[in-house]
DNA sequence: TTGTAAGCGTTATCAG
DNA sequence: CTGATAACGCTTACAA
């Protein structure tokens, strides 16, 4: 593996000034530069990046730590993120498990991106504190160094919800989500705001896990009842398209006998039948606004608020 | 952000010292040992990456680089290869785009999984030939510290295609994935050797790209026509999806009408009605493997073959 | 058992 | 415009 030194000794020149040319810093004879990158070329050579870091006390990565590699929103998110970065010429580098860990501990980004409930808020902290700052994405988190992007969930249910109920339904349930989930406890407090609003005092409550599976189930569970809701609002898609799929097999008629609806707007909610009611935000952009934060962050601007995500109302068939 | 220069003053040690012992090398006195984890605790001391991989030249970081975040076959992989590197004490760096070329260039990896069309042939072996090990997935190249991992697709849909054959099915359509991916190529391959042998001279060919969109247009194009075919195979799950929806929308009995099939075994086939037949290897081990192969790699250990990822018929309900 | 010092491959300061 | 040279923060002979 060729270093500078290689370079240099190549082109004729001294290390310093192989790295000017290489660096592209003007104070260098145009004739020389050309030699220079020459040498580079015929050594196919390029920077160690340790040894590069090190010295200029910053990586150009930005970490984006993800608590695992499923999830069709986080790809979305993801997406975003690497287009925002990769325009501002920064790296992106996901992980998730211990390297993440590892890799914030040891510096080896200039800024983290957290999608991780796994990592602690104590943690984080501390990690902030000593110099990587840190953006929470759907969690709740303040400090030196650190800043949160949520989006809007208690809002959005309560919008959707109440429309609903203008629509004339009144007996609804809920397809929870992972209690510790932060997403899933916003989504609830809009779902019981909404109803207390209207003086609806009492709804059906079903424990999932936001995973098609536990849609499933509840529906099984649903369909034994005589008092079956006529509206129920699924905290995410994934647990909708479960639901959806116990009441076909019932051939329980959607939306007649039971409407309902998701949370995501994820890919797949439009090619199922009938195609899933469900609020979605564009998570493409958010991804992009979060990395925009990060950059400014980073480049040592100061940022007040990260720009919150909007969300959208998508009314298709099952409601 | 304390350097070990800073744990070092504290605990009253020489900097090698203070080395020898954060690293768990024997020969430091116990007394001493507990002097400086005690300072770099109360100092919150964790050792720069770029500094320690300078020297030591490698980083403990494992490179996947995939075109996309998105793709349900990708998530699996991806927490295969995690968390094998896991066991291992290396970590993993995801990346795509412009990153994954800077982080390879650069040597922030001691390996690289690739798993993106869009890196050339060339450029992997320029990377590969200065030092960094490169396993390539679904894909064929050959060259000095390059390996690769291909699924046997052209076996496993010969396989397939034989036994539906033997079913009774005669009239075929092929749902294509991108030209110029390798492994559409290798199952469009096995899907004619399949015909070939059976002396079944001729089949519909519909172009996709792999989306749902794509097999939903195909759906329509059969629909259309007067020789509908009695099977058709998808090159992935996803078109076949598309095709699916199509055809229930028609109003057209699968698999009465019309049978068919995908490839990948996504997670949401079961999901969908009628659930869907498919061939599909466990992604998860197949991640497993590779990542076995890669530390065996970087540890210096020769490895001749990666192992084979052997795939699996889920006969559901859509034949 | 501990300390001194060289060096990993860069960048950047300072003289020339 | 170019070249010595001192860091960056760590590991690791080698010496004590």
């Amino acid at each position: 593996m060729p270093t500078i030194k290689d370079v240099a000794k190549k082109a004729g020149v001294s290390i310093s000034t192989a790295s000017y040319a290489l660096n592209h810093l003007p104070n260098v004879h145009p004739e020389t530069r050309k030699r220079v990158f020459l040498a580079a070329e015929e050594l196919n050579y390029y920077p160690n990046g340790s040894a590069k870091n090190l010295k200029k006390r910053k990586t150009g990565n930005i970490g984006v730590f993800i608590y695992g590699f499923s999830g069709p929103i986080f790809s979305d998110v993801l997406e975003g993120i690497r287009h925002k970065l990769q325009e501002n010429n920064y790296n992106i580098i996901v992980s998730s498990g211990k390297s993440s860990t590892n890799l914030l501990q040891e510096r080896q980004v200039d800024g983290a991106v957290i999608f991780d409930a796994e990592i602690t808020d104590l943690d984080l902290s501390a990690y902030a504190s000593h110099g990587v700052p840190i953006i929470v994405l759907d969690r709740k988190l303040e400090g030196p160094n650190i800043y949160s992007s949520v989006i809007e969930n208690d809002k959005l249910v309560y919008q959707f919800v109440n429309q609903m109920i203008k629509k004339g339904y009144h007996d609804f349930a809920y397809v929870s989500g992972p209690l510790d989930a932060f997403n899933n406890n916003q989504r609830y407090e809009g779902f019981k705001k909404a109803l207390k609003d209207k003086n609806i005092t009492n709804h059906q409550y079903y424990q999932g896990d936001f995973t098609i599976q536990s849609g499933y189930e509840a529906g099984l569970e649903i369909i034994k009842r005589k008092d079956r809701p006529k509206f129920v609002f699924c905290a995410n898609d994934e647990s909708a398209i479960g639901l959806i799929q116990a009441l076909n097999e019932a051939n329980i008629n959607i939306p007649d006998e039971i409407a309902l609806s998701g949370f995501d707007n994820i890919y797949l909610g439009q090619y199922i039948k009938p195609k899933l009611t469900t609020i979605g935000i564009n998570h493409i952009l958010w991804g992009e606004k979060v990395a925009e934060a990060m950059i400014n962050i980073v480049s040592g601007h100061t940022v007040e608020k990260i720009e919150k995500p909007v969300g959208e109302i998508y009314e298709r068939e099952t409601c």
